[in-house]
DNA sequence: TTGAAAGCGCTACCAA
DNA sequence: TTGGTAGCGCTTTCAA
């Protein structure tokens, strides 16, 4: 069954009141009886200027009057620069690391008086995203993941973006660089099955797109933990279903492996709990690790082992923003940003 | 152990080259030789005016050579308008059925031509963040959550809002409707546990902040259903954390409670472990029901039953809000649009 | 202490 | 088919 919105009778309609034209500084001015300027002065707090008690008093009691708003646009316009920090709206389901991090990010950078607006890039790639989000002349420029090429670092710029800041598996030539060294995640898991015992080790990697920036370089971290070694290594394509981990899961024994590294906790727990109705023992048999550390894999049973993954602070990276729009001439910073720690627990 | 940002050796310090300024249509006229409104009346593809082959050419291999983008604070202010459609960020981590609908209604206003932009709003409240808002001259403004009171929403028409939607328990004077009516999720959770024979039924409150909006509706909703039977029902407020589950399991008996409602499904996991830790027989000591359906739920054992959650379709609200722009003048409309049902497995 | 006016980048009207 | 130009709302210099 769909569910369709469903109208609810409504009130008698307030037939919509004069729809007036949005007050102007302008209107606030001949309210006031004074001059735009003034009203400029007062409403900015001009400190160069000084107005009169009386006058500031007959603005601000105009400007409340007509409900006057200043034009966003218009002033940025003027000024010739803004305060904006764009960051590209995420596309998929973010997890509580994520979201945490974007709200200390924005409340960071709001302290340092910018304004966060993350636009939503919906078909856009590329070349394309870049040019819109450069029409929107924004003094920083945020770019999680990777997807961004040199050339539109430099759109970015020669639209008078300040400071490109990419969060990625790689630097940008042009922009500023937080790494986030995801191989290291799956370093830190390939390390830790190896030290365990395990020599057959399979890697989820999840099948829903738009997750091949962090899945593949923490596929790969688990090829180099165990380059050089009697360890192999499978990778696993998982969808997020339950019947794809029951399949999974009914040719386990097939695969012959002795552990999984599954991308996150929430893919290890769905597979763990396939590999359990199967009857395979854990870790017994099978040795599982997540990545994240969800509060999820503590409540699993066996407790599940998990890569601990600690992403930059938002106060450093909105600092980081800050110095760079400060100081656009300087070169490119590059930071490894994430720290990564296997938190053993009972499934490995 | 504290992570911090380090700075990894940088290629040479490329002296960043001649900050050029911004190129503007006139430097592209310019370089075209032609004037700003040709180039205007080309890069728009203003159908009203004819413009010759090898001009148009001339013109867009100049934007093309200079990066030219053009300034949307400057189109937009000089249009009157904008398409821009404006939400606050979310401040709180947002479950995968929000980030769908979000991702959804982005993708469908997009394809209606409409801008989404999510508004990072961080310490403001209510006035002050319609102020803020007020100031970018959305088109429309979309609000999840209460917190936007009758005055607001005339702060944001007066300043050029043509449609301001909520999506919340109540509607606004003022604003278009959607009544996402979490009561309802209440009410058929606690219909069914009475259905079951459960009498003394516990309601989990999360105690992080933020989510009051959803959770007291809840709460409420049970209590409606069970009002006038012979059913009693204890709010229950919890932390989302171990120790905070495991202190409330311990004191279970002696609160007799025979059923729980724990808000969602992650809140009914942690709780659910705790008692499952504690000796607490699942179902039949205790009845356990969650909310919003999550994958997590059908992995547990026993499989969590869940009250399933319809929020609106994207294209549906994209179509109310485009449909609000074209004809302010209409009156508000107000719909409901939260399916509940109670999935049973076997927690309950 | 206040006002007049220029000009930010763009589009659209009117003339050529 | 193209160009000149006014003006969107705002801030800021210069004069009064």
């Amino acid at each position: 069954m769909r569910y369709v919105m469903v109208q609810i009778p409504k009130t008698p309609a307030p037939a919509s009141p004069v729809p007036r034209s949005v007050p102007t500084s302008a209107d606030v001015a001949r309210l006031a009886g004074v001059s735009r300027a003034t009203v400029s002065y007062v409403l900015n707090n001009t400190s160069a200027v000084r107005i009169s008690e009386p006058t500031r008093r007959r603005v601000h009691e105009a400007a409340k009057e007509l409900g006057y708003v200043p034009h966003a646009a218009a002033r940025s316009l003027r000024a010739g620069h803004s305060r904006m920090v764009l960051m590209p709206a995420p596309t998929f389901p973010v997890g509580p690391l994520y979201s945490q991090f974007i709200s200390e990010l924005q409340w960071a950078l709001g302290r340092l008086e910018y304004t966060v607006v993350q636009f939503g890039t919906v078909g856009l790639h590329g070349a394309e995203a870049a040019r819109a989000w450069a029409e929107l002349r924004p003094v920083a420029v945020l770019v999680p993941g990777s997807g961004l090429g040199p050339k539109d670092v430099a759109v970015l710029k020669r639209s008078g973006a300040r400071a490109v800041v990419t969060l990625g598996s790689e630097a940008v030539e042009g922009a500023h660089a937080l790494l986030m060294d995801h191989e290291a995640v799956g370093l830190c898991a390939g390390t830790h099955l190896y030290a365990r015992g395990r020599r057959r080790i399979g890697v989820v990697v999840p099948e829903e797109p738009g997750l091949d920036a962090f899945s593949m370089p923490r596929l790969e971290g688990v090829r180099r933990a165990l380059h050089g070694t009697d360890a192999t290594v499978a990778d696993l394509p998982l969808a997020y279903e339950e019947a794809a981990a029951a399949r999974l899961a009914a040719r386990w024994r097939e695969l012959g492996l002795d552990a999984v590294f599954a991308y996150n906790d929430e893919y290890a727990m769905l597979l763990m709990r396939a590999l359990q109705d199967e009857g395979v023992g854990i870790p017994q048999e099978t040795a599982v690790i997540g990545a994240d550390d969800l509060m999820l894999g503590r409540l699993l049973r066996p407790r599940l082992s998990t890569v601990h993954i600690e992403l930059p602070s938002g106060r450093d990276l909105a600092d980081l923003v800050d110095r760079a729009v400060r100081n656009p001439g300087a070169a490119p910073e590059t930071h490894t940003v994430l720290g990564a720690s296997v938190v053993h627990r009972d499934s490995s």
